[in-house]
DNA sequence: CGTATTTGACCCGCGC
DNA sequence: GCGCGGGTCAAATACG
């Protein structure tokens, strides 16, 4: 946590839009299905995405679930069963492009542990969301083929405001 | 002082 | 039944 990255001040917007601290060259998603590994690789390498938004990206992510936006009204949360069942299972992986591997999405997020793989020379890093009550878990590993290229994989979806960081 | 981070140990599931 | 792998938690430490 030293040089940390190149993220924006304290910018009221501090969402996806403003702009990944990387190179964002390619992103994956996937559901719990399966990791089409072979797929991935030649989807990034033989295919370049362009840069859209990331914003959109992103934004389907949060509009997975609830990520960003919240609920006015609280006298409207009786239901939670199969809401819950159903989107308990939110497993998105990102492939980008970026040295740094504590990029800011926009939450905060506190490291619980660290595992070295054996098929890669790379350790894996295992972030939680620092919100308690946010179900939110992102996995950091680096490409073992592509040590700029780092997975970070997202389980969850996050179920509070947004980031209470650079607020106020 | 508080929070975040670090490393090790422990636990669980699955495979053989 | 035991071993291995992976994942998680906990305590200690460092830094802001």
């Amino acid at each position: 946590m030293t040089d940390k990255n190149p993220k924006p001040p304290d910018s009221p917007d501090n969402e996806f839009t403003n702009q990944w601290p990387m190179d964002l060259s390619e992103y994956l998603k996937f559901d719990d299905d399966q990791w089409p590994e072979d797929d991935i690789e030649t989807l990034v390498s033989g295919h370049v995405p362009n840069q859209d938004n990331q914003a959109n990206e992103v934004g389907d992510f949060g509009g997975s679930g609830s990520g960003s936006h919240l609920e006015g009204s609280s006298s409207s949360r009786d239901v939670n069963s199969e809401r819950e069942k159903k989107e308990a299972r939110d497993r998105v992986a990102f492939k980008t492009k970026t040295e740094v591997e504590i990029l800011d999405d926009g939450f905060k997020w506190r490291k619980y542990g660290k595992k070295m793989v054996k098929n890669s020379p790379n350790p894996r890093n295992y972030y939680r969301c620092s919100v308690e009550g946010c179900p939110v878990k992102k996995r950091v590993e680096r490409d073992r083929d592509d040590p700029r290229y780092v997975i970070t994989t997202y389980e969850g979806n996050h179920t509070h405001p947004v980031l209470a960081r650079t607020q106020n």
